[in-house]
DNA sequence: AGAATAGTGTCTTTCAGACAATATATG
DNA sequence: CATATATTGTCTGAAAGACACTATTCT
């Protein structure tokens, strides 16, 4: 049977009806009459310095979990969206205003928070490490960037929360100082939330822009820098003039980055800096 | 300054006053102190009949988006993961138990639902036509399966609720009695949910075994009915001895499907029948 | 000159796309 | 045999991996 354009009601049997009975709904409608979880963002403030990715993490000061280190993170706001709120929680926390931002995951398992039920919408933001200032907190708790360690895998599981493999999540975090943090001491289920980070950072490196957005300056940059930072992201080192030929093919000969002049007063052989076109202004 | 073992507290200063106080914390912590969204699962039960890729919709009774087409979806309970929630809604409104399931993207636009605050986490789920019993809904609603036409591009955008590009929800959706309904005309923001979905798993197609969810019976398939899928989820036609030798390559030779004989009592040459192993009783 | 860094060229293997040809069933 | 479907084979060009080699600067 045909649904025909005349059984929608919205446009046959009386405009005027149906917004009343849309407003007496709306009016109606009462939202507090269920019972919601909380729902927070967690930001993965990823960066590259010394050839090492690297996360910035904070050290709780309350409970639960007090004295271990946790993933940066807050409540949304009843008036702003998820990314909303992940932007102004860097901003927040490192100090950081245009950050490649991207949504991970919702972690969303029942006992993941002891205090209550807390949903967490994962965001992984990419910051160089010249324009993070990761004491810049307004809770002043002890905040401190950690190298990652020995995550495997090139690409994230399609349920982070359920598939654990075998040697999942027995890699480590070294602070600037030196301290060693294993993943399991995390707080939360922050060691499961970083390792897909991490991940899904790899697998999508080479058909998104996200190393750009570890770039100290986006429109002069050499490509010993981005690769350094595809090295550090993927964890193992890249042959140098393949590197070359698949960037230069990939994003030169497209127009997404262009040719800005050489380098000045640097030791050995200066070399060819690139500039990122923004999408608008790709040829 | 380094920070010595000796600072954390709960290795340090007494183990039972810390437990005391994490107790005293948990006690009086009061979760509705915060003003919390509404948090859903929108589930989209995709399935591939008659070489087209189709979508599981139903047809709102209520305001808002009264008549309007929607995504099946539903309110998170509190002593349920998102996971859960998805699962048990695919039961009630597909009356599917085992489907292949996957978490696609949190959408949170402040004004996505008019009456309230709602943040949806969306899920894709693949099940086989032939299991796909959708009159079974609790609520009666009218459900119906919709073929997808037109949706372009092979990769979901990093933020699907802000880059819109030009030619984004122009596509529509035809109905299994001829129905024709523009992308524009579903309730809520299930338009860019649903091409996001679809992009999602035109981009994940080659390296995850979403298409042998909608395979009917998965210890007895052709790769004539695999490669059918793959076409309806891409949305154009692929070369058949391309197709074989790359299944073949990337499945049969690492032991991921096994042969199991031929097909009998068909008219043509007799297509060799293959089982997809679990990942357990992979060699 | 020698150290340090950037960049080029080439060989091999793998793989995707296009398409011709062959094989095995039914009626 | 004709028809319908499945399967094999082959050619080409793109791209990745390995690695030897050249170029340009500074001290």
């Amino acid at each position: 049977m045909q649904i025909s354009q005349g059984d929608r009601p919205a446009e046959s049997s009386g405009i005027n009806n149906e917004l009343q009975s849309e407003q007496f709904f709306l009016e109606n409608y009462n939202p507090s009459d269920f019972e919601h979880p909380s729902v927070t963002v967690d930001i993965l403030v990823f960066t590259v310095t010394d050839g090492k990715l690297c996360v910035l993490l904070l050290k709780r000061r309350e409970h639960p979990f007090k004295g271990k280190w946790a993933i940066p993170g807050g409540f949304i706001g009843m008036d702003e969206s998820a990314d909303d709120a992940a932007i102004r929680r860097i901003r927040e926390e490192a100090g950081v205003e245009n950050a490649h931002l991207e949504q991970l995951y919702t972690f969303s398992a029942v006992n993941r928070d002891p205090r209550t039920r807390v949903i967490s919408i994962a965001f992984l933001a990419a910051v160089p490490f010249q324009k993070l200032h990761f004491h810049a907190g307004i809770d002043a708790e002890e905040a401190s960037i950690f190298a990652i360690n020995g995550i495997q895998g090139e690409r994230a599981s399609v349920n982070p929360e359920r598939a654990m493999f075998p040697d999942d999540c027995l890699w480590t975090l070294t602070g600037l100082n030196g301290e060693l943090v294993p993943a399991s001491e995390l707080a939360f289920d922050h060691d499961i939330i970083i390792q897909t980070a991490v991940r899904r950072m790899r697998g999508k490196l080479n058909y998104t822009d996200i190393a750009f957005g570890f770039l100290e300056d986006p429109d002069a940059f050499t490509l010993t820098e981005l690769r350094v930072i595809h090295e550090a992201i993927l964890g193992h080192h890249l042959d140098v003039p393949n590197f070359r030929r698949t960037i230069l093919r990939e994003y030169l000969s497209k127009g997404r980055i262009i040719e800005r002049g050489l380098e000045k007063g640097v030791v050995g052989r200066p070399a060819m800096l690139y500039s990122l076109q923004s999408s608008s202004e790709q040829g």
